[in-house]
DNA sequence: TGAATGACTTCGG
DNA sequence: CCCGAAGCCATTC
């Protein structure tokens, strides 16, 4: 590989930044990084954060707070269970008050 | 090189 | 917010 890891490191970093009990969209990653528009190479960097570990994919949805990428974690609830873990409260695999659960790297950076 | 894919976003209805 | 369609960009085959 080694095609991209920038890119990918970049986006391990900013998701390890995310405070606990907050939550962020692809988007405003990849704005942060400069990479606006690449929304989807976001997902696409954390499907590999996967194995990196320590990168908390379960605190990046997308932009309503929807749980997109639960279907990629291993079981059905896990990526749910998560965020309720941190006190975030989770319904129909959306984020409850996303609003004022979001938190913007470009606004807290 | 080109076509298909995807953990997204934005716009119009 | 839901639905449909178009745009974006890196990766894969």
């Amino acid at each position: 590989m080694k095609t991209s890891d920038g890119f990918f490191t970049q986006v391990h970093e900013v998701a390890k930044l995310i405070p606990y009990g907050r939550v962020t969209s692809y988007g405003a990653i990849a704005r942060y990084l400069g990479a606006a528009g690449s929304a989807r190479m976001v997902g696409w960097a954390m499907n590999a954060s996967s194995k990196d570990g320590d990168v908390p994919a379960h605190r990046v949805v997308n932009r309503i707070g929807l749980l997109s990428g639960k279907h990629h974690f291993d079981g059905t609830n896990l990526m749910q269970q998560l965020l309720e873990s941190e006190g975030v409260k989770v319904k129909e695999h959306k984020v409850q008050s996303f609003e004022s659960l979001f938190w913007d790297p470009t606004k807290e950076l």
